[in-house]
DNA sequence: CTCAATGCAAATCATTTGCACACCC
DNA sequence: GGGTGTGCAAATGATTTGCATTGAG
């Protein structure tokens, strides 16, 4: 347990950085409360969305409003710390996110408990290389430069795997 | 003019056949406003929204409530009459529709004017058949049934291309 | 007749905005 | 000090819901 805080401290140390530097060449301000969310964001493992960390930082004490976690989040975002994804196909339902400096890219599986309700079961991260030859072809097919890609799967688990 | 517009008719026809079939085995009743909604859908050549759809009605003197659109579109989006797309990355935008019946499945490609403030230029569709490829991988390595995806891609036209 | 479907208006809820105060630069 | 960033509360706007009425079966 010991030993793994310090390896995550260290991450973070790295993380801010890069957040300090981001806000540097941008002309934003320093303030503490966006290195305050940046460490409660890459000390979640799961996806998130801003409901779930406005909890979490309440539950810890800290005095911030949802307000400042929807500004600080764009930033991020903006910086490539985090990644944005909208997982139900309901559009009422809440954007989620995910630490990204460390990851590489990752497409989903949702998995849908049923195909008539949509409800999700589960979520699975996966990375096939073949999108960056479809990212290739597009790019030059219609000369364009591209950034980034979503690309989700919605499926059902095959029967004979339930039991 | 009017040789197309027999043309659309005659299509019309086999989608509202579509629809007929799907309600009555569906346990749904026969009402003439989900009659009506198709056909203004599928006279429509671009993505559409609700609220589109509400005001192109309503400017044609019909007598429709959204409640309604609302529900039907969720009916026609079961019957695999029309797709639904969430083109901005913003989730306080609205959802857009397309008729899918005669088309075949394709993805985007989401080009912004800009990297900033991501307002969109243009919309492309594509189709590249090794997501087809990707999706049997996927399939086979989690043990699920895919019934759909979706697959955008965003970026910018390359400078060279402005002019 | 009965109950699903409609139109209307009010409710919901994630996100955005306005504003007064705080504090980074 | 000046203006950006914050917390708070109110506003927004797409979608949903409640309910009385309508009309399909």
């Amino acid at each position: 347990m010991a030993k793994k805080k310090v390896k995550k401290n260290s991450s973070l140390e790295i993380i801010k950085e890069v957040l300090r530097l981001y806000l540097l060449n941008n002309g934003f301000r320093n303030t503490p409360e966006r290195y305050t969310i940046l460490e409660e964001i890459y000390q979640l493992e799961h996806h998130f969305n801003v409901d779930d960390l406005y909890l979490i930082m309440i539950q810890k004490k800290y005095h911030v409003s949802k307000a400042t976690i929807y500004n600080t989040i764009e930033i991020f975002l903006d910086a490539g710390l985090i990644r944005k994804h909208q997982f139900s196909e309901k559009l009422s339902s809440s954007a989620s996110y995910e630490k990204s400096y460390f990851d590489k890219q990752h497409d989903h599986l949702v998995i849908y408990k049923n195909n008539t309700d949509k409800e999700i079961e589960e979520i699975i991260e996966f990375c096939d290389p073949r999108i960056q030859g479809i990212k290739e072809a597009i790019e030059n097919a219609f000369g364009v430069q591209i950034d980034s890609h979503s690309l989700y799967f919605y499926g059902i688990r095959k029967s004979n795997e339930t039991n």
